[in-house]
DNA sequence: AGCTTAATGAAAGCTACTTTCATAAAGAAT
DNA sequence: ATTCTTTATGAAAGTAGCTTTCATTAAGCT
């Protein structure tokens, strides 16, 4: 993982300032995420955190709650069905998605400026967007 | 309705050189689209259809067949769901979409050619992108 | 240790489709 | 026009991916 230390304690950070409980499963699941490194969709995430399946709706609570101090990223996928990613605040980004594997690359490209500013000239207030790039990866070319 | 008769004629060009048999929902269905000349639900598209509730699979049957054959782009909104919009075919953009009203306006303006050259170097094949802007339009604002 | 408020667990519910399979109707062949 | 083949439709059930409800538990401040 590539600087899970310093992201962990700006994240705990975060979650210091927010009025958030630090619970055991909120420690697993966030541990579990630090461990990830990567994207990953709610039930990998409660596997990794290796929660009972019953668990499945704390894992999204726990996602929203984390959405909400900054700290997650949802990535949705092409069809149904989203990835969570733990960033460090204020880190928008996009991604390159494999459709199979689930495989992610970072995108630093966005044109998230441009479309504020043109949103605004539309009358549009409260604007974000979604932009994600999928595809197939090299090892899921091979595979089919 | 903008084009109306242009984009129709194109459009039934696509369909007859298509393995596609005309019957009368998807008669009526492409006639609503034309009519409505805007993304909509798939539900919305059944109601103007003026098609009974139980025809909805029918309604999601002709959008997937209509999107194969290039005439219907699938947007996608923010949360779940999408809308659905009859384009000529080729005529690939994105769209500022409110996430109220679920009122949409054009937008010209995409990254798409960069993407897919950085795809290719990731070694991505099969390339394709998703980016749509959602915020609250004027009337949604006020509304609020 | 007690108290208040937030978090959890179990269960049911929900939205937006998708699948299955028997029936109907295009439209080509005769 | 009728038959035949193939595609489209309708009804019903199924599914994925969450979300809600409400009773119980446990943070963490005092």
């Amino acid at each position: 993982m590539k600087h899970a230390k310093g992201i962990l304690q700006r994240i705990l950070q975060v979650i210091e300032s927010a009025p958030l409980r630090m619970t055991r499963k909120r420690e697993r699941l966030l541990a579990a995420l630090v461990a990830l490194d990567r994207p990953v969709s709610a039930a990998a995430l409660r596997d990794k955190a290796d929660l009972p399946a019953s668990d499945l709706v704390t894992v999204y609570r726990t996602l929203e709650t984390f959405e909400g101090i900054g700290i997650i990223q949802r990535i949705p996928l092409e069809d149904s069905g989203s990835l969570y990613e733990l960033t460090e605040p204020n880190d928008h980004h996009h991604h390159f998605v494999c459709r199979e594997c689930h495989r992610t690359e970072r995108l630093d490209l966005c044109l998230g400026q441009e479309l504020e500013k043109q949103a605004h000239t539309l009358g549009f207030t409260q604007v974000a967007h979604l932009m994600e790039v999928y595809g197939l990866c090299e090892d899921c070319q091979v595979a089919s």
